[in-house]
DNA sequence: TCGCGCATTTAATGTGCATTAGAACATCTG
DNA sequence: CAGATGTTCTAATGCACATTAAATGCGCGA
């Protein structure tokens, strides 16, 4: 009967760039990101997004067909969009950079885009392990798709024999990442800078992973820059397995 | 590790040591931080609580008087006995040993417990965002008893110039407890032995932590180069906070 | 100015779930 | 075996919240 239903879509729908509606849309997302990260997955209630994005919980329906498909959205534009800033910033080192200079910057762009930027990443993160089968599939496909510029940025590094050898590559990488993760669990800018944590993690990682023969700081220099545009000379080999 | 509670809430509360009442209650806690560690806060529900437990719901009352009442006692008891466990497995060291290789079984015992033997932690773990202020309390309260164990830890890696000058103390403890417990979200029996893991893990946090110079593998009275640090007993009253 | 589709609202509807009431069952004491 | 006390059940009660229905406001092209 009633099929007045925009053909909603992802992020897409090409004339729709800057729609008050797009922009209504986008408001809704923001609103369940923040209030997901805060209550977790079945704690969501559709007012209190409402409540946020300054709107009555019905008109939500307009521009998402149920709960479980916001949240679903949430879940995975999360961590797709950290994935997207991660790899912009890799691509905008110089062609030369070691191994250990990347996964320094991988730290960095990491702990910057999940604490300064986005509520999405911290829902993301916090409600991996709470959502029903449902709605998994496309998070865990995004996952491992994040999960893969990692698995690269370690693979590189034991090529390159910088990786200590009693390492396991898998459980060091998802170790390092737990640590990244976790930030969101404690760090407030008021007990401490973000750059200092910055500086701490990549430390930590750096001298935690490396053979101790090639410890050292090597280039501090790079620092990533704030503009994901420049499409720099990418990394070669990509999708790594 | 064995250490069994004093009835808090529920009836009258007589020498119950392995009652059956007791064991009844001691069900419906694990069931309740089974389901707590894989629904979060919001998602609980008493009625699966209940099913896990063997009983129905109701009953659930005779012991604690709300839902959340015994949703604290989880998130609760969850820290308090992984310190408890952590504080034995260290206690149990000769009294020489290093600083690093005192954090080298903080991570293997945190790891143990915490993928191995309990539900609680991971409970905790993963609900530490979301329960409301309400249960907070009791809870943050034990998080920091058991922070203070760590930070005991790490401080003795400073004074004894073992810890890496480049990293913050708090930032550099709470990645490596982030790293930790993050296991939880993606550790598999299937993928990977916990043993693996566990060496990995040491590892990690082992070159990460210390400064180059002090690499190597455990050794027993290998005390500080040129330090006056209070060699003696480690137990020094740690909290003050 | 009218009219028409998009956007959002107010007012139901129904269900799921914590919690309560009170009966039934079990176990222990004499 | 009585009956007292401890334990668990079945059957309400009531609220909170996702979802639906239907009405109203809004902007824009002729």
């Amino acid at each position: 009967m009633v099929d007045r239903k925009p053909a909603l879509a992802g992020p897409d729908l090409p004339g729709t760039a800057g729609t008050k509606s797009a922009r209504t849309r986008q408001r809704i997302l923001d609103a369940a990101a923040h209030v997901l990260s805060r209550r977790g997955y079945a704690g969501t209630r559709l007012t209190d997004v409402a409540e946020v994005a300054q709107l009555q919980a019905p008109a939500i329906y307009y521009y998402f067909s149920s709960r479980d498909e916001l949240i679903e959205e949430v879940m995975w534009s999360g961590i797709a969009h950290m994935r997207e800033h991660v790899r912009a910033q890799l691509a905008a080192l110089p062609a030369g950079a070691s191994s250990l200079d990347r996964i320094d910057v991988a730290v960095e762009s990491h702990l910057r885009y999940q604490l300064e930027i986005s509520d999405y990443t911290t829902a993301a993160i916090r409600n991996a392990g709470q959502i029903p089968e449902q709605i998994r599939l496309r998070y865990v496909t995004e996952a491992n798709r994040y999960g893969d510029v990692w698995r690269e940025l370690v693979q590189d590094a034991v090529d390159d024999r910088v990786l200590h050898p009693d390492l396991d590559p898998r459980a060091a990488r998802m170790l390092v990442l737990g640590a990244l993760n976790w930030a969101a669990e404690w760090w407030n800018p008021r007990r401490g800078s973000l750059d200092q944590l910055i500086r701490t993690a990549k430390t930590l990682v750096r001298s935690g992973l490396s053979t101790g023969s090639e410890a050292g700081e090597a280039s501090p220099a790079a620092p990533a820059p704030d503009t994901p545009a420049p499409a720099g000379p990418r990394r070669a080999g990509a999708a790594a397995r």
